[in-house]
DNA sequence: CAAAATTGCTGAACCGGTTAAGTAATAGGT
DNA sequence: ACCTATTACTTAACCGGTTCAGCAATTTTG
């Protein structure tokens, strides 16, 4: 004779029949509308509250409002770089009610297309995207099924919303500083071939010796992959090679302090004998002997910005820019000095 | 007499009226379910892919399907600790199809509320928990909306599905490997007075003191905060108040540092005047001078069991085990050495 | 004071899938 | 050859919300 009771999770009809409304009613309060008394929309706040209903989400972006979340597309989170991103679009967004669907794409290619596919399924309003592959087809499908998007990090389209560090105007500035220290050999090892990145630095540096006059000189221009060991291997070259400049620019932090230890090997001073700047204000900067001067990056800033800016096409409004290029910021540390040779 | 096309996004409807099928049929297909001829499944698997089709997450998690995402929620991610542990469930969780949802509470107790009830509006199929301030409440939140969990870190409950570190094990190793090398004067330095790491490594401590009669010296357990600076402090005082040891144990790196310095400052050699070793494996601690021995947590691994485990119970499997203690790992480096004092 | 506008609420369609139940056609068993 | 299973597919209800059209009661307007 007795029935046994599955608990259901409560919905917005349970709460409908609560409070003698249909579920019309229910939903014009949940949504903040008018056209419900005040009585009543007191009435209903109150049992919502006390049976603890929450709307189902999922429901709710069904019928044509959104999930309240922005996606983010990263391609890893090994370090601090991603995981800054990841704080700065998470606290941006939290600002504003949504919350985080982190993907990563591991750096491969096939899965950063499942990861597009997923996303072109509906799940968030948006996706901040900052990725390898990327190419026209993905743009296309995001905007074939209407997601707002912002890159990261993406080389300069008129077409794409974008937040960017403006890498030149770092290498600009890198070599800048060296050059007002009274330096004119100045090394640059550049990054692997295809990093953007590490491009523009080179840039930058061009420019700065350009606007001082001083001569390019090839061989103080060196290959390297972003990684500790080519640096150093950089470094014993141009020992080995006597051409040794009186300054040396690396593209990123981990060159700069693999050729600090050559340096230091070989038993040259740093910086009285040869002064060594990097990129990026790695955690292993800090703590080099001496500290490593180098140009940070607002990356904070950049997933902030990009989460404000999504957040805005999300809303429908128009984001303050198209594009952002951010600026950099010369970390003075130990590691450069006043060019002490003739 | 043109009439206005809107670009609508391709539904499951349009599919089968394409393929002259219903709903169900794709529906069928589109899940690998039988009682599709091969004819018709291949048909339509044609048509999916031509036209692009991608099944709308929202409707699917609608109608009782799941919605292949798992929740993370932790803290913070401001440092490498929880991007590990970021790292470890969301390659676990993509291993097995599914994405991550992140959210963090930035240790707010608000901030984790208001989390958690945007959880339980169904969102995620599972959620793994890593927080400050969780409580009865919310373990009941959620197993009323049949929200399957794991905890991260948690003090132990037989009711509930947790990964941990077994820190208490973590302190005896450190402390034992300090008596192995011949200490008996050993100092230990607390974390905060919440922490409940700190003091699980702090009795794993005393048990290695115990297994080897070394008498309890409590001059020698001292206080700090986690943080360098109280380490830095601590060990100033030690040397003021001529009680030193000859071997100190910091229940995290970041004292651990703060003290090598302060023992450098004042004169000390490392290791040879005295051992220091950490716990947690910070990449500071393989930057200093002398690199820091320490104890290593799973964190990589913590993460991953944890989204192992939640993905089975999503499906309704039983996890292998219902609590996890992983073991630590000491990382012998330079700041330890044999006991050179009489 | 009648007509028009407004307010407060309801009914029902809809979002895009899943799935139980039903049906027609084909295959299998004796 | 006749009855029963099985196969292949469809119909329709349902998930839990939103929102438009409609209606009655009330208020405003000229």
């Amino acid at each position: 004779m007795s029935e046994k009771v599955v608990s259901k999770t409560i919905t917005i009809a349970d709460i409908a029949k609560m409070a003698n409304v249909s579920k019309a009613t229910v939903s014009y309060v949940i949504n903040n509308k008018k056209g419900v008394s005040l009585d009543v929309r007191k009435k209903i706040q109150r049992i919502i509250k006390e049976s603890n209903y929450k709307p189902n989400t999922m429901a709710r972006a069904l019928a044509g409002k959104r999930t309240n979340s922005v996606g983010l597309i990263i391609p890893d989170i090994s370090d601090m770089f991603y995981a800054n991103i990841i704080r700065g679009v998470e606290k941006a967004s939290g600002k504003f009610g949504y919350f985080l669907n982190l993907f990563t794409t591991h750096a491969n290619p096939e899965k950063e297309h499942e990861v597009f596919d997923f996303f072109t399924s509906s799940m968030s309003d948006g996706v901040i995207v900052m990725t390898y592959f990327v190419g026209k087809e993905v743009t296309k499908k995001l905007r074939q099924r209407k997601i707002p998007f912002v890159f990261l990090d993406f080389p300069y389209d008129d077409d794409i919303y974008s937040v960017s560090v403006d890498n030149l105007e770092g290498g600009f500035k890198a070599t800048n500083y060296l050059i007002s220290l009274g330096h004119k050999k100045i090394a640059f090892v550049h990054g692997p071939e295809a990093a953007r990145d590490s491009k523009a630095r080179y840039h930058g540096y061009l420019k700065a010796l350009e606007e001082h006059n001083i001569p390019y000189d090839e061989d103080l221009v060196l290959k390297g992959d972003f990684l500790r060991q080519s640096g150093f291997k950089v470094a014993k070259k141009l020992i080995e090679n006597k051409k040794m400049p009186t300054a040396i620019f690396a593209a990123n932090d981990q060159m700069a302090l693999g050729a600090m230890s050559a340096f230091k090997k070989e038993g040259y001073r740093i910086p009285e004998d040869i002064s060594i700047i990097g990129f990026d204000n790695t955690e292993a900067s800090s703590f080099s002997k001496p500290t490593l001067t180098t140009i940070m990056q607002p990356i904070f800033e950049m997933g902030s910005l990009a989460a404000k800016t999504l957040i805005s096409l999300i809303n429908g409004k128009t984001p303050e820019k198209k594009h952002y290029l951010l600026k950099t910021r010369l970390l003075e540390r130990q590691s450069c000095s006043y060019c002490n040779s003739r």
